[in-house]
DNA sequence: CCAAAACCCGAATTTTCTTCTTGTTTTTGC
DNA sequence: GCAAAAACAAGAAGAAAATTCGGGTTTTGG
């Protein structure tokens, strides 16, 4: 493989990139505390009923009677699972975050590109959020971006779902497939930008009609930017 | 001028360009109902301290006795102008949002090709941003995009703020800057959604530190999308 | 100047959040 | 298996916030 295979060892072996993603699931693993069963069952129903009522009333006017009420369980018991809204609000996007992580993982395993790496990552992104509206309203309309986020535990989240992909770019540029000298936030910002805007509108109003593949459209475009040696055909 | 000036003519001149700009400056004007020269002092006051403290607190955990604190006024009169916190988080946006309009339609007064147009509506956007950091964080961090925004005058503005971007790049295409051919939408989508994602960055870690220079660069980027016949030369 | 409208704000009310306490179930150690 | 200990459930009390009320003050129009 000469140069380039002698690069691609140095870092981002297929083995390496699977391993990186591997690490962040480890990271984002929720580790319930519960020791009873019904108490784990309870805490994440819990977490499934506040999803809906996010989703539903917004994060500012949701009430933890709400929650309590679509869980069917007393108010009170909310608190002895999660110290408030804050808390509950923190706890739904790591919920299941952690499976598009795992997801991603098994699309990962076949031996890809760079390129591919890149476009199934920003893909899938779109077609999790369209499988699970609920946890996407949540998540892209209340609690991402928002003030209480900019610190702490969930923070780590984003930046690793921001860090995979600029670990992407820059395997396409050591392996060659497309030029090193852009910016690689840069390029980043442009493509989950552009994905989670179309994200917003489809949660907002339903527009475009199919997600997946006006994502998958918008990809294709937006992948020039790449300036790959060997642009490979439309997914769309 | 041959065919191109008379595309021109039809909907896209340099007037009615501005035309459009200032049905939307129009629309969104907010006239106060109030009679008494210190109410229309208060009401702003009471925008001001609210912004701020949206800004710090995040909407969730702001209280409405904050806002008055901020604004120095006992908390009963906040309801004599705001029938809650929903209704003040709604206000905020517009408050400002008709001054970047403004603004803009400043910019757009003289002379300038399609691509200026794009270009300096997206970079306003983020410079806008930068000036006004507090309404920002209120506006991109808890405000925009929300469940409460979904439907309501809000949306109205929003959907301005694209329509406007897609009016200037159908202009590009009467005059035949660009092809024809894309997606209006999709290109608007990328445009928006890659400053709006850099914008968010700036505010929840103040990276990269020179926003508007970054941005420019960005736009110097992302314009590529366009395939303009004669790029100009960067501006950043 | 007077009446009406607009406005102000302390206090009462209602709603929502959070903690406390007591009783029950499950797990642990033997 | 059987205490003892830990974990859990949930009603009720308490605290904090939002919202309304009602009487008083200032401004406006004639």
């Amino acid at each position: 493989m000469g140069i380039k295979g002698a690069l691609a060892e140095k870092g981002f072996s297929d083995a390496e990139w699977l391993d990186s993603i591997d690490r962040v699931i480890a990271r984002c693993m929720p580790e319930s505390t519960r020791k009873q069963d019904r108490s784990r069952q309870r805490e994440k129903e819990i977490l499934r009923a506040a999803m809906r009522v996010f989703a539903r009333d917004g994060l500012s006017s949701a009430r933890i009677s709400d929650i309590a009420a679509e869980a069917g369980i007393p108010i009170s018991t909310i608190y002895e699972y999660y110290s408030g809204k804050e808390e509950i609000a923190h706890a739904v996007p790591v919920a299941h975050m952690c499976r598009f992580f795992q997801e991603y993982r098994a699309l990962s395993e076949k031996k890809s590109t760079a390129y591919d790496h890149v476009w199934n990552y920003l893909h899938l992104s779109a077609d999790f959020a369209r499988r699970n509206p609920d946890w996407a309203r949540s998540l892209y309309l209340e609690i991402w971006p928002s003030v209480s986020v900019a610190q702490g535990e969930i923070k780590e989240l984003f930046d690793d779902y921001v860090r995979i992909l600029i670990r992407a770019i820059r395997m396409g540029e050591v392996r060659g497939e497309w030029p090193a000298g852009h910016n690689h936030y840069e390029t980043a910002a442009i493509m989950i930008g552009a994905v989670n805007q179309m994200i917003i509108t489809w949660l907002m109003m339903r527009k475009p009609k199919d997600l997946s593949k006006s994502v998958a459209a918008m990809l294709d475009r937006a992948m020039i930017l790449l300036d790959a040696v060997n642009p490979p055909p439309s997914r769309a």
